[in-house]
DNA sequence: ATTGATATTGAAATTCAAAATCAAATTATA
DNA sequence: TATAATTTGATTTTGAATTTCAATATCAAT
């Protein structure tokens, strides 16, 4: 976490932006939780340190942490852009659970590897990927009813 | 294509559901496509069969179709929904470039056991997934500008 | 063929997350 | 501190997705 916090302020400096008070805030709230945030999401849990932040203001910087790669976006499959940590945290994929929303994070390198094969196969260079297996999880298929 | 009608035909009666004009229109619109369409491009397709079809329609019939299993959604990264042929057609995944957004279907059988071994390791259910790479495709890295 | 209950239609309105606007406030550097 | 540049947050705007609703079409039963 301190790692990110210098990474993201050397960022700033070299893009020639500046370090605010609600810049420091937000990161600081994104580093503390590991779920997977909407901009809602992380706008109420700032909020509770600076009750006078901006939704604007937190889209922002999201940005600009996905932009120092400190932030990665996900997909659930509700609509809703999400955000994870990136920075220091390795790729993985999502298995979603269709009743209770929970995101497993899991990876197989044989999948990772066999991608790549897969792109070759086309000539296709491989920038990034996304993996999301939706389904039931084990507690929800453990449930009697619904 | 006569089959998918058949299909979507009983699947309206069964449903108590009429079989409109405009409902053939789009459905032989969507069949004669091979691409991933959103609404608005089936919608600018239909209208040349009719001009007084409306978007709204074309919304509410793709999502009958998807209902009906004919259709299925395809996110292709740039934030619009789009469908694609679902009846007697295989599962499989996109390789998208981003410079020409031109799209690859592929499959890996190994890639798919793999999935279903990684969702058994976590007592996961799997119901569907979606494997999308984005990168450059042969095409694209051949150019030597841009 | 006519009826009539029910479903459907298209234009328009609404929703809602994402993105843009802009005057006032804050920051970085000298 | 003065200055120029960036940032902020309230507000507005955008655009795809979805809903509304009065007019119209469908279809099973006459
Ligand atoms: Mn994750
Ligand atoms: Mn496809
Ligand atoms: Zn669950
Ligand atoms: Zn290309």
């Amino acid at each position: 976490m301190k790692a990110e916090r210098a990474h993201f302020f050397n960022f700033l400096k070299e893009k020639g932006l500046k370090l605010t008070q609600q810049r420091e805030t937000i990161l600081n709230a994104f580093l503390k939780t590991e779920k997977h945030v909407s901009v809602e999401d992380l706008y109420n849990i700032a909020r509770r340190k600076d009750s006078t932040i901006g939704q604007a203001t937190v889209f922002r910087t999201l940005k600009l942490l996905a932009e120092a790669e400190i932030a990665s976006h996900v997909d659930i499959g509700d609509g809703i852009r999400r955000f994870e940590h990136r920075y220091n945290h390795k790729h993985h994929d999502h298995l979603i659970c269709l009743k209770c929303h929970k995101v497993i994070e899991a990876v197989d390198e044989s999948i990772e590897q066999r991608q790549e094969a897969l792109c070759k196969k086309f000539s296709f260079q491989p920038v990034s990927h996304r993996l999301e297996i939706f389904g039931v999880c084990k507690k929800c298929s453990g449930k009697v009813k619904n």
